[in-house]
DNA sequence: CCAATAAAAGACCAATCGGTCTATTTTTTA
DNA sequence: TAAAAAATAGACCGATTGGTCTTTTATTGG
């Protein structure tokens, strides 16, 4: 009852970050034992498969994330700020230690031909963070902070692609210029639609 | 002698689709003896390790997509109609059947935090890649096509990504938006810098 | 065409895989 | 605090993993 969920959602902790990093065929149960100190009994016991332990992982990464980037962008007053939190929130968690890069870039290129579960929690994380980034570019223009012609629908596809683009070149790359670059030229295309 | 290479370059061309497509965590060496319909000693024979083929596999997918864009880009007399067939490569080659996605974004999300050999392998692609669109645009601009102002540099990376990022959604979300939005996107800025 | 050589087959290996099941321990409830 | 219930340990399972090695089959050069 307490106990079990306790445990699940522990294990869903300890094992979130070792499959963002390796990935969900390359992490191992014995992987999520040793991270958890768990006999197999333990971790089987909480879930019936890998696959669920994988898509809880994804879950907790995403709606973990999630909740990070809304507490920075509500913190900040007007939308323009709002934004630029949003965009220095990748750009900081870029370089950040045992960051293992973005899960929704991470489970999306590891699944899209082969797991249609993974892929579609990915696919609305993606419509979410979109939807996110449009809505604050639309109450900023009715709070007549930017320019009406600021096209919402355009400006969030062309910040997710390059966020995530960025983000996984600057990790490749193992520098930020990538990440860095890309956040500053949507930084000003912001400030150009601000009256 | 002739044989061996013949036979290795046959499980080259197998493999690659497979491994580009599972991962190469995701794939077995019976996946890829399955696909060669060789036996073990087949395949470990022209191999040292699966790790080898990896490698061997990535960069044949890294050269193939090269000289195809290069053929592609080569064809065409303007720099505005090269850089838009570089543009109208990924377009088209997102929605293609046995198309596994980028393998340039593949690898290098799965390399990333754990295999230095295929992450070096990617990174140099990324390098080859901005600078091939570089090239055409400081070109364009020496031939007078393209206005002094067009900065090489930071198209090259906003195209990089913004392809990256947009191949990634696109190939998640099951459909092509993401990249079509985003190639016209990359062709209207070279459209605003031709003369 | 034949002998020397190269290449591939496939039995075999220990290790590990994901997963099950029972015995034991821990937690909970009365 | 004792009995009932829940949770975990860990032995065990068959299948599969990447890889080796000897034997057989193809290929090659003379």
């Amino acid at each position: 009852m307490k106990k079990a969920e306790k445990t699940r959602q522990f294990i869903i902790e300890k094992a979130a970050p070792i499959i963002n990093r390796k990935g969900m065929a390359g992490t191992s149960i014995s992987d999520i034992m040793q991270a958890t100190q768990l006999a197999k009994g333990g971790v089987y016991g909480n879930f019936e498969s890998k696959e669920e332990i994988c898509a809880a992982a994804l879950d907790y990464l995403l709606s973990k994330t999630y909740s990070q980037i809304c507490a920075k962008v509500d913190a900040k007053a007007s939308y323009k700020e709002k934004l630029f939190a949003f965009l220095d929130f990748y750009k900081t968690s870029a370089g950040q230690q045992d960051n293992y890069g973005c899960p929704m870039l991470n489970f999306g290129a590891e699944a899209d031909d082969t797991n249609p579960d993974i892929k579609l929690r990915v696919s609305k994380a993606i419509s979410d963070t979109e939807n996110l980034v449009a809505t604050l570019v639309n109450e900023g223009i009715k709070a007549g902070e930017f320019l009406t012609g600021f096209n919402a629908a355009l400006f969030s596809v062309k910040a997710l692609t390059m966020i995530e683009g960025g983000l996984w070149a600057s990790r490749v790359q193992a520098n930020s210029h990538h990440i860095k670059l890309v956040t500053d030229l949507l930084k000003k295309e912001i400030e150009d639609n601000t009256k």
